[in-house]
DNA sequence: TTAAAAATATAGCCTAGGCTACATTTTTGT
DNA sequence: ACAAAAATGTAGCCTAGGCTATATTTTTAA
């Protein structure tokens, strides 16, 4: 016989500490869906670094997809007030897409560093952090600097 | 000028270690695709101990989302060979269902344990572990249960 | 300078995964 | 036993994010 989920005894729930499934779920999916807006904004930055600009085969190219879905994707990113573009033109981020971007290496980098300094191998280090990266919170993160730092490898002279 | 990519020269393009961008990205959006379903044969296993039974209700209101949500991932769980059901009948993982749902587990219960021994406040590692856990690959895990038992960490006598 | 090549745009299709609205079946309680 | 409530199913709509095929514009090179 089941009870309708509210009238349940609550230990027989879950743990005090689960602070509801749902909310996990619920953040973890809006964090996905926020994941690729952020993989093209860092792309685009490293590309601006590295070639001057950032063009729509580039960014295909280095996302692995064909060039209408990174047309499609930086038609969202123009949208959401990231990126700017003309037809024919480069893309070129915003001071919002900017911002998205730097965060991005920021936290990308800690995440690497931290994947190192606990043990994973360069190889996998690299894979992993691209998806680790989206799904770490604020304090995660300022855990992560903290053990950084506290190993002595929080300084990186080199990017 | 730009030049069409394959001619530019090699060190401008990315550092040695940087074994191709296209494949971290893909990696991270085809780990995106499976998470979801990891998170429902996850959760209708914990059900399944938990009420003895995973009902769509139940899956739905944990997972945060409308039933109808839940009833098209579960269609797709059985179409995947993870789940099976009968109308108005509770759903029930197939052995690999079971398997995939055990893995998820077990990794989760990694990376957590990972995250609070690193010194993540509890609450942050509740939460991002449920998204970091799909985009550890088995390297890293087997990197984060060494760092794990060589803190002493390794064993939890409640789960 | 002009034809070929490369880059970009656009149209149209597909799947996944959300949702609401509504129909149907089970379960519950009197 | 049966009406009300709850659970489930189903239809249909939306957006994101893939793709291919085809048109158009820029760039390159002969």
């Amino acid at each position: 016989m089941i009870l309708p989920f509210r009238e349940r005894p609550v230990s027989d729930d879950q743990k005090p500490s689960d602070c509801d499934a749902a909310d996990r779920f619920s953040k973890a999916r809006s964090e996905r869906a926020s994941a690729l807006l952020e993989d093209y904004t860092e792309l685009i930055a490293e590309l601006m670094v590295e070639h001057g600009e950032a063009r729509i085969a580039d960014i295909a190219r280095s996302m692995g997809v064909a060039h209408p879905t990174a047309t499609k994707a930086v038609a969202r990113l123009k949208r959401e007030g990231l990126a700017t573009s003309r037809p024919y033109r480069g893309v070129f981020l915003t001071p919002a897409g900017e911002a998205m971007a730097e965060k991005a290496r920021q936290r990308h980098r800690i995440v690497h560093d931290l994947l190192l300094a606990i043990g994973v191998p360069a190889e996998a280090a690299e894979l992993d952090a691209e998806g680790i990266e989206h799904h770490v919170s604020e304090d995660t993160l300022r855990a992560f600097a903290a053990f950084l730092a506290a190993k002595g490898e929080g300084e990186r002279p080199i990017d």
